[in-house]
RNA sequence: GCGCCCGUAGCUCAGUUGGAUAGAGUAUUGGUUUCCGAAGCCAAGGGUCACAGGUUCGACUCCUGUCGGGCGCGCCA
């Protein structure tokens, strides 16, 4: 039953028959089903007339009527129309879309779950923020984005791991550690002796404070017990990192994201995969000695100069340990592997790639993949807040959750293409959180609850519900839409645009309440109103479905 | 100067490997509640899809150029 609820694929297969017979010579033609935009021209549309047209020389909708004639019966298609240049347009017997409710109620939670990933391992790398400092909107961005893409691609059949990767070493961890020793001794950001590049946040003292204090820090990859000894830099730039990880833990923790591994770039040198590395790039031949720096020929790979690797000081530039990470990544056994940055990030792409390409070990080209957000503006009484974390002004991720809450702060950052800025103004969301798409959403879930409360009755009942009453025009257009849903899934996670989801559940949500107003569910007439009952049930389903997978609640009352 | 991303209604944004008459929300205007939640619903107005060429049965979508905005261009990460 649920394979046939597949009409979209269900379609192409008697296409791809239609098509063998009609134009034997033209098999290498893609077969293209799309939803039309208006009603009347159908469920689903075929242009593969108009794509023949050419090859066959023939007018598009003799070919069309060809096709038709070709094509197999279907209990599932109640008529056929030409129309236009050649579209052929397909209607779904409302009977055929009937089946979705039972089938959604069926599977619960499972219901958009696919197999587009067979299981397959992929590996997505987001938020990576390194630990000098609490998380801003922009890793808010990236964890909402990278989350809600890893709950989809799990709705898609793969099999994935969330990592983060951070430095906790290196000149911007060695300007923390001094930060930190400074506070210890009383110095603040104000004072003439403060380093240019230090750190001048407030919560550098706390971390102080917390050193001194000889205070014990749980994050959640590491424990480190404060010795409170003020000369001993290194004792410090452990418990510094382990503190800032462990605000950052509490931080996502409070906006939902859980990560199954934490990769610490110093892990990659303490346990050889760097030197490794630079050793194989030398082997392959890529590299050249110039200046006392070692040098990697990314121009072989598309890059617009050269990169250094070794600088002269001996140490390595950061893409080294970078291109090492992504070796352990691919020697891990992900087959595909997603990294969710910020764009102000993106030269990297080239450079990982061609670290990578120039290893010679059969590397796929275009591996890694990257979803790169762009930047977010925060607007605070109507001005933009300036991020600076040396300045130490700057919006966290937990302002943004604290003030207007974690659903409303992952659907709005998450409810964007990747590709486009993002104004987040605080005021706005704060002050009219009730036209927030989010909770019209939510208010959907929360009046289905209702209802059923009401009601009273079982969830049994539904099962055995007579789904065939639905045929008015709000009813076919829930059941078409809930029918949609695991397409929905298959589409954002070959696109990697979460986003999609929360526009689809805008429409659902929209066409839930206008069936409600149009309509009474608790009616005398006792089978109607188990089948009415029996759909808005689904779509409550779906709408819980839809929201896990941006993580945002969907709560029975509100 | 070079590279990447973006430009769609007053504002914020969708637009499914190129499809039919370009869609939502918001704002504005009008209507809607003896009845399951009005945080709702119904309706109206609002567009040279930045601009100019090109590709073809067909372009918001692809190509080239121009203009405008963002980001990046280090032996920093």
């Amino acid at each position: 039953m649920h394979a046939f609820l597949n009409f979209k694929s269900h379609l192409t297969e008697l296409f791809a028959q239609a098509l063998r017979e009609v134009a034997p010579g033209a098999m290498q033609t893609e077969i293209l089903i799309e939803r039309p935009k208006l009603a009347a021209h159908g469920d689903y549309a075929c242009n593969l007339a108009m794509q023949l047209a050419k090859p066959l020389r023939k007018p598009p909708r003799d070919i069309a009527k060809a096709l038709i004639a070709a094509l197999p019966a279907s209990e599932a298609i109640e008529k056929m129309e030409i129309a236009g240049a050649g579209f052929i347009n397909v209607f779904i017997s409302t009977a055929a879309k009937q089946h979705v409710v039972h089938g959604v109620l069926q599977q619960g939670t499972g219901y958009g779950h696919i197999h587009l990933g067979a299981g397959r391992k992929v590996g997505v790398e987001f938020v990576s923020a390194n630990p000098t400092g609490p998380l801003h909107v922009g890793h808010g961005r990236g964890a909402a984005v990278g989350d809600c893409l890893c709950n989809v691609l799990s709705a898609a059949g793969w099999n994935v791991t969330r990592e983060f990767y951070y430095n906790d070493a290196g000149v911007q961890i060695d300007n923390l550690t001094r930060s930190v020793q400074l506070r210890c001794l009383g110095i603040t950001p104000d004072h003439p002796s403060w380093p240019e590049d230090g750190y001048r946040g407030d919560y550098i003292a706390e971390v102080a404070e917390a050193y001194l204090a000889r205070e014990t820090v749980e994050a959640d990859d590491q424990h480190v017990k404060a010795s409170g000894d003020v000369k001993d830099a290194e004792a410090i730039r452990h418990f510094a990192v382990a503190y800032l990880r462990r605000e950052q833990d509490i931080d996502l923790r409070a906006f939902g994201v859980k990560f199954d591994v934490f990769a610490l770039e110093s892990a990659l040198y303490t346990d050889g995969k760097v030197g490794e590395t630079v050793d194989r790039l030398i082997a392959s031949g890529h590299t050249y000695e110039q200046d006392d720096a070692l040098w990697l020929r990314t121009t072989d790979f598309g890059d617009d100069k050269d990169r250094v690797m070794r600088k002269s000081d001996g140490t390595y530039t950061y893409f080294v340990p970078d291109v090492a990470y992504h070796l352990d990544k691919w020697r891990r056994g992900f087959v595909r592997v997603i990294n969710e940055q910020g764009a102000d990030h993106h030269s990297t792409i080239t450079r990982v790639r061609a670290g990578l390409q120039a290893l010679d070990m059969g590397i796929p080209q275009g591996w890694p993949d990257y979803v790169l957000h762009q930047m977010v503006t925060v607007l605070k009484s109507g001005e933009e807040v300036k991020i600076s974390k040396r300045a130490g002004s700057y919006v966290t991720l937990r302002d943004l959750i604290d003030e207007v809450g974690c659903d409303a702060t992952r659907y709005f950052l998450a409810a964007r293409h990747p590709d486009s800025q993002l104004v987040f103004d605080i005021d706005l969301a704060k002050s009219k959180s009730n036209d927030n798409p989010v909770y019209y959403i939510q208010y959907a879930h929360a009046r289905i609850c209702a209802v059923m409360a009401q009601w009273g009755g079982e969830r049994k009942a539904l099962m055995r519900s007579d789904v065939s009453l639905l045929d008015n025009g709000y009813e076919t257009a829930l059941l078409q839409r809930l029918i949609d849903y695991p397409q929905l899934i298959e589409h954002a996670a070959q696109e990697l645009a979460p986003h999609l989801i929360a526009f689809y559940l805008r429409d659902l949500a929209a066409d839930f309440h206008s069936y409600y107003n149009a309509s009474r569910f608790l009616v005398d007439d006792e089978a109607v109103k188990l089948a009415r009952l029996a759909l808005v049930a689904a779509v409550a389903q779906v709408i819980h479905n839809g929201l896990a997978l941006l993580g945002v609640n969907a709560p029975e009352k509100m």
